[in-house]
RNA sequence: GCCCUCGUAGCUCAGUUGGAUAGAGCAGUGGUUUCCUAAACCAAAGGUCGCAGGUUCAAUUCCUGCCGGGGGUACCA
């Protein structure tokens, strides 16, 4: 909770108040627990109900210190600190608190409570929720990480958004921040392909809509090898030809590559998804030795049924495999080699890993990797990156009930998804806004908004289901909801003809469909943070929706006759008063969609 | 087998370090538009929070056991 005067105040009131009414009890115990102001600080709440009020104190575990009873506490508390808000300050008050069961639940004052929010956000306009938290401290975010060779699924989706909105996240938070793109473009499958492309294959394959294609290939080795497991070996072999340098499976390789770059490109140009660096697992290929020589100098490895390991101490994990029986290199290998080679390159204060938890005991061995490694050496902790590494676990996406596996062939191709929600986008847009001129590009906007939203709208940890009718629908806890709501926002900016200024009488702004707003804005810096400290942008997105349900509620409030209370109307200082809070959360919904990484029309 | 994770309304999900009558959306029901964009808003309806114990003033939340789903478990990435 963010440092605000309302919160100050209270609990200055509501400690003088503990002193006074229990005053051998205080002077017995000290300055401590309800006494102290810090400490109601700490033990701030935030009521389930908003109509309860903005926060609240529950006294319950301070029935002993005071051998009383909770309710009995609040009843006497409550007036005995107003009283002491009224007395300390001319004026009215600043907070009313209010007695409720073994609660203290306090109101700021409404008028004081919109001027104070609204002024700070249309001072810092498009900054607002920016902080300087991060000073500028390197962190590094690793995501959406495609195979190459592989058509960019839903699957690849969840990776791709949450790292695409940590990254502005934590930009925001004044980190300085790298995104990158860890592409999967080397490993036995590049063998498989190769077999696979030479049983079954073609220059043909490799023109017309060729990602599909590579698909159709990857999907009939896997059914044929289930069969005959001998194409598993050929496969392998074909890998370690690779890996040697063998000019045919090179030649290969490389065009399977750059059908998958260009495709890649041109769906995270459609996501606006951003990287600071694409690199590759190829990349490491000449950094691996050196890993591995770094790894038996410090004693970790060993051989194990010829294969070359590091036995990481721990009975619940197998050992890391950086060199298989035949020699040739795995994915371990070069994730090992990235790691020594990012922290050695940019000595980074995090580096996160955004990738499904079906890896999480694999990162669990590499970090263990790391932690024996430094302690071999005997690093000093600024030289460690242990406990800098982190994995940023999410759940999967299903289809169906079953997981989306490329290799299964159980796959939604990405592209598809955005094409019909676009349409359907679209048709919507001919039916409600005919005369809008940029029809194509806002049935885009949105159609991209919905699927990256229903991304981000559920907890990073949990599966997300991904149902063809849940993205189409445009209605309710989605992104176009949200744009929607945006777009209405805009919509009055553009219908008032006065300027947008804080010079406003704020007491015309302390109904309770305003102050919700107010308190939603007020809380917006907070969930930038939390949603940062917790790695999941999810937090953003619901406080969107609750912030966009909050205005929509004001929007269409209706007066004692049963007419909509209009934000713009004949009254001059109703209309100003009420457009800068219309501002002001357009330039939260706007940058909340921003840091989620959707876009946000200004007509729809 | 062992380890991890999840189990809340018909469906999809919230529920912050334990706290106030467990909240939204979708679907379904009823209503709101002489139109500041109805992709919206309002109302009613809908729940033994998987089951059983335990800790606590207080458990959906913490602990243990069981049941059920998913994932992982050295030469895939």
């Amino acid at each position: 909770m963010a440092k605000d005067k309302f919160k100050i105040s209270f609990c200055e009131a509501t400690a003088a108040a503990f002193k006074s009414l229990y005053a051998d009890k205080y002077e017995n115990a000290g300055d401590v627990q309800i006494f102290s102001s810090n400490f109601i600080y700490e033990n701030l709440e935030k009521p389930k109900d908003p109509s309860m009020g903005r926060f609240a104190l529950p006294v319950f575990r301070f029935g002993k210190l005071l051998e009383d009873k909770p309710p009995s506490i609040a009843a006497k508390v409550a007036p005995e600190s107003n009283k002491f808000l009224s007395s300390s300050q001319n004026g009215p008050a600043i907070v009313i608190i209010e007695a409720a069961g073994g609660f203290l639940n306090a109101r700021p004052n409404a008028e004081l409570a919109a001027s104070s929010t609204i002024e700070a956000v249309l001072a810092a306009g498009k900054d607002y929720g920016n902080s300087t938290v991060g000073q500028q401290r390197k962190i590094l975010i690793e995501y959406s990480s495609p195979n190459i060779a592989k058509p960019f699924g839903v699957g690849h989706l969840r990776s791709t958004m949450i790292g695409n909105s940590l990254r502005k996240i934590f930009k925001a938070l004044d980190y300085d921040t790298m995104g990158i793109n860890f592409l999967g473009d080397w490993g036995t499958q590049f063998g498989k392909m190769i077999v696979a492309y030479r049983k079954w294959g073609s220059e043909d394959t490799l023109k017309n809509n060729s990602a599909q294609n590579l698909l159709e290939l990857y999907v009939k080795f896997h059914e044929t090898a289930k069969e005959d497991s001998s194409l598993d070996d050929d496969a392998r072999e074909a890998f370690k030809k690779l890996e040697q340098g063998e000019k045919s499976e090179v030649e290969l390789w490389e065009k399977f590559k750059n059908i998958s770059r260009t495709e890649f490109d041109r769906i995270y140009k459609m996501l606006g998804v951003e990287f600071d660096w694409v690199t590759s697992e190829s990349f490491l290929n000449d950094k691996m030795a050196a890993a591995i020589e770094s790894l038996e100098k410090a004693g970790l490895t060993s051989i194990s049924e010829s294969a070359l390991i590091v036995d990481i101490d721990d009975p619940q994990l197998p050992p890391v495999l950086l060199r298989k029986a035949d020699g040739a290199t795995l994915y371990a290998t070069r994730d090992v080699a990235g790691l020594f080679y990012r922290w050695q390159e940019y000595k980074f204060y995090q580096s996160l890993y955004v990738v499904g938890s079906a890896q999480s005991d694999y990162f669990k061995q590499l970090f263990k990797l790391i932690e024996l490694k430094e302690k071999a050496e005997s690093l000093s902790d600024n030289d460690r990156m242990s406990g800098k590494v982190k994995h940023i676990e999410f759940g999967w996406v299903k289809f169906g009930d079953k997981a989306m596996s490329t290799r299964q062939g159980n796959i939604v191709i990405l592209e598809d998804v955005i094409d019909k929600a676009a349409e359907l986008a679209k048709k919507r847009i001919k039916e409600k806004n005919p005369k809008l001129k940029t029809i194509e590009e806002t049935s885009r906007i949105i159609g991209t908004g919905a699927v990256i939203f229903s991304q981000l709208s559920v907890r990073r940890q949990k599966d997300v289901r991904f149902d063809w009718d849940q993205v189409l629908n445009f209605e309710g806890e989605t992104g176009p909801y949200l744009q929607y709501t945006h777009a209405r926002l805009c919509s009055l900016l553009r219908n008032y003809d006065g300027k947008v200024t804080t010079d406003i009488d704020f007491a015309l702004l302390a109904g309770n469909e305003e102050s919700r707003v107010i308190d939603l804005l007020a809380d917006f810096p907070d969930t930038v943070e939390d949603a940062a400290r917790d790695y999941d942008p999810f937090y953003i997105a619901a406080m969107l929706l609750k912030l966009a349900g909050a205005f929509n509620r004001f929007y269409q409030r209706k007066n004692a006759q049963g007419k909509i209370d209009r934000i713009l109307s004949d009254n001059k200082e109703l209309s100003a008063a009420r457009i800068a809070l219309v501002k002001s959360v357009q330039l939260v919904i706007n940058k909340g969609l921003y840091l989620l990484g959707l876009e946000a029309p200004q007509e729809m």
